[in-house]
DNA sequence: TCTACATTGTTATTTTCGTCACAACTAATC
DNA sequence: GATTAGTTGTGACGAAAATAACAATGTAGA
């Protein structure tokens, strides 16, 4: 990596990874001072290969939309617990598991949260999911297709379904959208159900994943049954008889503390 | 453009478009200023949506894809053709058409040239083309799932395969690392083959989309012959002799312009 | 080996950027 | 209409990054 021309080219691969770097970051992995660097990008700023920055903002590779998007800020005012909640459930994560991973934004915080060097095989088969887990390199990933459906980032199809019966975990992280202690674990929309059940049937831990208003509320798509959760993580807003009740079936209670 | 939640989409829009920007410019052309668009990317940052950077560099728009196609001077230049090609296969899309995409990188700028306002029905299985096509909310997207491949972005499985012989579709885009005379078409991985076979059966139109460098080589695995293809678009590079033999099989040719 | 030229690192200076605290404004709720 | 929470702009300060000049090093050719 002695010459210039060679470090060009180095230049323009590392930002075909990664799409943008500093100056900093450049300097450091090519060994030289942050001028050369300077120099260079000039140079290939002159070809117009690259584009220099003083300062602003690089739309992250892989991701998008404004839809994606609209998932997370749907909970704006719960984002700090759900953030939690995710964080949380990652301390749950060990090297080596094969783990299934639910759609939702409690599910997506989760994701953010795995350890970069965490060696993991992840089912999936919503979106924003897919975005978090597709940019670590040391998880392997199985996404369960279908036909897209806009307003929850989940695809769905009989195939879908087939792939997840087929497939084994030792943990499963589900989300939901109403617990009740007599009619459930529900959800919003009927066409999770079956992804949701079949994931069940295939994971040895199944954690759930919600933040505390969702307890006592119901929704219309039933999916499971509270006695078949192993592990519920939420936040300290839990209602202390749902804790207790959730206690008493034996399932382990994790509550993350407050950011 | 009021609230802080339309703006943020613009920005992302803004990204979309062009791939990077400073705070001046966005603080400019969304008429607030430079603090509330450096608390508005802190947001947007927090959820991976962008990236800020202080002082560094990007590579311009086009090039981000799958690590495989490594940009060298010559790829440089074949990018303009594959973005040419990919413009040019755009311009068969009509209205209301369900069409399969490859995976590859040369669809992926097919993707990308799909208009705004084209209402279609979409069947992927590659991540870029999934990432290009979910963001167009004119489109309702199916996505074959399986295990992900690095090297080509590519998600594959026996339940994939089952979910595109279930589909029916008037275009197919198909991706090729080599076609010849004699040998077919060819493309460099095995797990590959069955996704494009059952794609080519499931559509009615073929189409071929591949630089012209790719005419007269070969790959190790075959998916189809040329008689299977119904339409091909390449760029001017392509050998005479080859434009003949296409022709005379009555397959259409559409050659892209230089840009 | 010597010269001529290109490349690189260091330093000092100027410029710009990021952050913080505060005040003004908006919008929603009761 | 008063209160609250959220949003936005401003100015000042400290921390960076950009620039240019210069010195040091490396390289090619006679």
């Amino acid at each position: 990596m002695s010459n210039r021309r060679d470090r060009l080219g180095a230049i323009v691969e590392i930002l075909q990874v990664q799409n943008a770097a500093t100056l900093a970051e450049l300097a450091e992995r090519l060994s030289v001072s942050e001028m050369t660097i300077r120099r260079d990008l000039n140079l290939l700023a002159q070809d117009n290969i690259v584009k220099v920055l003083h300062s602003g903002a690089v739309l992250n590779p892989g991701i998008v939309g404004s839809s994606r998007y609209s998932l997370t800020e749907a909970g704006a005012r719960r984002r700090e617990q759900k953030m939690a909640i995710g964080a949380k459930a990652a301390t749950l994560l060990e090297e080596g598991d094969i783990i299934i991973i639910d759609g939702g934004s409690t599910t997506e915080y989760l994701a953010k949260s795995i350890p970069d060097t965490l060696r993991l095989s992840v089912l999936c088969w919503a979106l924003n999911i897919l975005v978090e887990v597709q940019r670590r390199e040391s998880c392997s990933l199985v996404f369960a297709g279908g036909r897209l459906h806009e307003n929850s980032l989940v695809f769905e199809s009989p195939e879908g379904v087939e792939l997840i019966n087929r497939y084994r975990a030792n943990k499963t992280f589900l989300s939901a959208s109403g617990i009740s202690e007599k009619l459930g674990v529900t959800c919003t929309n009927a066409y999770e159900i079956e992804v949701k059940r079949a994931s069940i049937r295939s994971s040895l831990d199944r954690i759930l994943v919600a933040d505390s208003s969702k307890f006592g509320t119901i929704q219309p798509a039933y999916f499971a049954d509270l006695s078949e959760i192993t592990t519920v993580v939420t936040d300290s807003g839990i209602p202390t008889e749902y804790a207790e009740h959730i206690r008493s079936l034996g399932i382990t209670l994790h509550i993350a503390p407050s950011l």
